[in-house]
DNA sequence: GCAAGGTC
């Protein structure tokens, strides 16, 4: 008979099929799903990736429609699991009934065991009577794979269990929740409100901080500076820092104002090492990358890509110590067909190359680093710049300390004592390597005890105290991972989800009405599921299931019963509760006044999209058309032609403010950047249903000409035509370019004449490579018909 | 149409 293995993804199963089998093994595709054969011992041997979870727990059928089931009812009803990557369970069946063992070798973590059980489940249904063993690796390395098959154990059921529980506590609270919400504030259909374990205390941190900011009171404080000179300009600043005192900073003023010189009471210098950052897990590296301007969803698609693609190590990890497996001269050396490559060969030239290590050390993934040498030409774009930052964290983690000159003085003036700090490199070290991280110190003269340098002015500067900043999604993710909120995998994506969902706005973020209605409501009748502790008392009690300490089901109805608390409760404030929030989110949508009426005008949903209405319909009937895609907000201004609201759209390539009535005169040739050359009429900068900017002409539909228009970067309509085809040239501005020229003709004559020109040249190479981004335009659009079909699938 | 957790 034969042994089935399974892995918890396809890559892990690719990997250990060639370590079991010393590269011997040989794979055979069936659509997605590549299935590993080899033989050992006169053994033979399947391997299967899984796709993490394939079977999810939800609710049956019978209790989809919300208003037909009373929430309450959901807390106690058994949620069934079904089998939603159908290809992988159909293929697990069918091997498994071949096998007389199987092996789970899922990741070494607690949601790994669930990951295996429920392959398990869905075997034993096909094979009752198959062997289930257990390898534990903490490496996808030949001998930590090796040593875990030689020394197999049993599938730890407790610690699967204890995963299991938080699925059946996440999905109660969820669902029981959101129907709450959303029924008693009568948002339906896809404007439903979400609340979860994980979502809800993150938008409560968010809420807690804009009214933190809101009821600051700023406070004024005083700080004295002398400017000194000797040789070079430096300051020093009154050691009392920030003066909240009035009186005492009148003090200090009236004994220095005036003086001419300080003496130098001392001056030391030392040396400190500017130690190298550690390497990147993912909360890091995702930090990192808004550095770059991408948002934390956007850079773990890219590293999805990269990944996959093989240029980066496994994305999703919290560990920060390479491992003693790891080569790191192997790594370095990888990179030496790269740009980087003279940046590498000065750091393989050390004597000694040791690697920073941070505090985490997991054992299921390494850090993130660069597995294999990459090209400008290769990679574009943001995915080359989320390249380079891995290869150039990489480099920083094995790169040598910086060496760094500390200054410290102390100073006299009139019996006050000022200080002044200088920090200058000497040497550089990783600094180098690295330069999303500058070094910020100034160095001041040397000094001399004893000595007077002169002053060149007493500087009093007032200021503010400042509320605490809002959070960023750097930030965010940061204080979701020290509050233990979500994981490697999944905070990216809750954050992602508030935005969704319309709780928050903006990079500077900030909750919406609703959300800080919502936020309120929760707090104050189910403070439970607004509170970080949740996860952490959840997380003490899955450890007891897995310790054998507490039972599964003790768990759940406990968190069960729990619920069933709330629920009542806020049934009981339904009506105020859903009062409160609606009434937040109507105000989120009101525009501004009509001009006629005097009403809001509001945002409202009919059959062909959204549009503008007033609140006193139907005595009053003005109504205007609203863009279809971008975002839309109040400017709290009135037009100052015809009294209308002024409106900002916000678009993910600009923003603009304009009179919300289309016939008011200030919107009179409004987006018209030139004629059309078939019909004479005006070309239009328009926006299509899903937000793509186009050129079309104003005689539309008699003309049907368009123009299709780069989605990035600003544009300038330079209003010259092009000599080939007449259409508009345009001028496009993206960071980190030169700006060019275009026809917007994508067809137009004059591109193939120019074509021509170059390849006479040197350029036969370039031309290829434009010839290459244009089937990769194509390819993208293709791209996106199967993307669709796997979001299909997943229903 | 609900959550959060895997993975793509």
């Amino acid at each position: 008979m034969s042994t089935l293995i399974i892995g918890e993804k396809a890559n892990a199963a690719r990997r250990i099929a060639y370590a079991l089998s010393d590269g011997k093994s040989k794979s055979k595709r069936e659509g997605r799903v590549s299935v590993h054969e080899f033989e050992k011992d006169g053994e033979k041997y399947y391997v299967l990736g899984l796709a993490g979870h394939i079977v999810s727990l939800d609710y049956g059928k019978e209790y989809n429609q919300w208003k037909k089931v009373d929430p309450e009812e959901l807390i106690w009803v058994e949620p069934v699991k079904e089998v939603h990557a159908r290809a992988i369970g159909n293929i697990l069946k069918r091997l498994a009934k071949e096998c007389d063992t199987v092996i789970i070798a899922t990741d070494f973590d607690r949601e790994g065991e669930l990951i295996g059980m429920e392959a398990v489940e869905l075997i034993k249904q096909v094979n009752p009577s198959i062997k289930v063993k257990r390898a534990r690796f903490s490496a996808l390395i030949k001998s930590e794979i090796e040593k875990a098959f030689q020394n197999l154990t049993d599938l730890d059921t407790n610690l699967a269990r204890s995963a299991e529980s938080r699925q059946y506590i996440d999905l109660a609270w969820g669902a029981v929740l959101t129907r709450l919400i959303s029924m008693a504030s009568g948002r339906l259909g896809r404007d439903f409100l979400s609340v979860g374990r994980v979502q809800s205390p993150t938008l409560a941190m968010i809420v807690k901080r804009e009214h933190e900011i809101e009821s600051f009171v700023p406070e004024t404080y005083w700080k004295i500076y002398a400017h000194l000179k000797k040789k070079r300009k430096f300051r020093a600043e009154h050691e009392a820092g920030m003066i909240k005192d009035e009186a005492q900073k009148d003090a200090i003023m009236k004994k220095v104002d005036g003086a001419e010189k300080v003496k130098v009471l001392s001056y030391t210098e030392k040396e400190r090492k500017g130690r190298p950052p550690i390497p990147f897990n993912t909360t890091t590296l995702l930090t990192e990358a808004t550095k770059l301007g991408l948002s934390a969803s956007r850079a773990m698609a890219i590293a999805e890509e990269l990944y996959t693609e093989g240029y980066i190590s496994y994305p999703r990890t919290d560990n920060t110590v390479y491992p003693r497996g790891m080569s790191i001269k192997g790594t370095l050396e990888n990179l030496l067909e790269s740009p980087f490559k003279d940046e590498v060969e000065e750091i393989l030239s050390q004597p000694k190359i040791s690697p920073t290590r941070g505090k985490v050390e997991t054992t299921d993934h390494p850090p993130v680093y660069p597995v294999r040498a990459a090209t400008k030409q290769k990679l574009k774009g943001d995915k080359w710049k989320l390249y380079e930052l891995v290869v150039r964290r990489f480099i920083a983690t094995v790169a040598p300390s910086a060496e760094i000159r500390v200054q410290d003085a102390e100073m006299d003036i009139n019996g006050e004592k000022f200080l002044a700090h200088g920090e200058s490199l000497i040497k550089e070290g990783w600094y180098k390597y690295y330069p999303y991280i500058k070094f910020k110190g100034k160095a001041i003269p040397e000094l001399e005890e004893g000595t007077d340098v002169n002053v060149e002015g007493i500087e009093l500067k007032e200021d503010q105290t400042e509320p605490p900043p809002r959070y960023t999604q750097a930030s965010l993710l940061k204080e979701m991972e020290r509050l233990g909120l979500g994981t490697k995998s999944t905070r990216h994506e809750i954050i992602q989800k508030l935005y969704d969902r319309k709780y928050i706005t903006g990079k500077s973020i900030r909750p919406t009405k609703t959300a800080v209605s919502l936020v309120n409501s929760l707090v104050e009748h189910a403070t439970t599921i607004t509170e970080p502790e949740m996860t952490a008392t959840l997380e003490k009690d899955m450890e007891g299931i897995a310790e054998g300490d507490k039972s599964f089901d003790d768990v759940v109805k406990e968190s069960r019963d729990m619920l069933e608390q709330v629920t009542k409760q806020i049934k009981s404030e339904r009506a105020s509760i859903g009062g409160a929030i609606s009434k937040a989110s109507d105000e989120e949508n009101v525009l501004g006044k009509c001009p006629s009426c005097g009403g809001d005008i509001r945002i409202r949903r009919g059959r062909n999209g959204r549009f503008a209405g007033c609140s006193n319909y139907p005595e009053c009937k003005v109504t205007y058309p609203l863009p279809q895609s971008g975002t839309i907000e109040p400017t709290g201004k009135q037009c100052e032609v015809c009294g209308a609201p002024v409106i900002r759209i916000i678009r993910s390539t600009g923003r603009e403010e304009m009179c919300i009535n289309p016939t008011c005169k200030t919107n009179e040739g409004r987006g018209v950047v030139g004629k059309c050359p078939l019909c004479g009429g005006d070309l239009i900068l328009r926006y299509s249903r899903r937000g793509k900017r186009f050129l079309g002409c104003s005689n539309y539909p008699a003309c049907g000409n368009t123009y299709p228009l780069p989605q990035r970067g600003k544009l300038e309509f330079t209003g010259e035509t092009c000599p080939y085809c007449g259409a508009p040239i345009v001028t496009v501005i993206s960071k980190g370019r030169k700006p060019w020229k275009i026809c917007v003709n994508p067809v137009c004559p004059g591109k193939e004449k120019k074509e021509k020109e170059k390849k006479d040249g040197s350029a036969e190479k370039k031309s290829g490579s434009k010839n290459s981004t244009a089937k990769k335009g194509k390819g993208k659009k293709k791209a996106g018909k199967p993307s669709k079909k796997r979001a299909t699938e997943k229903k």
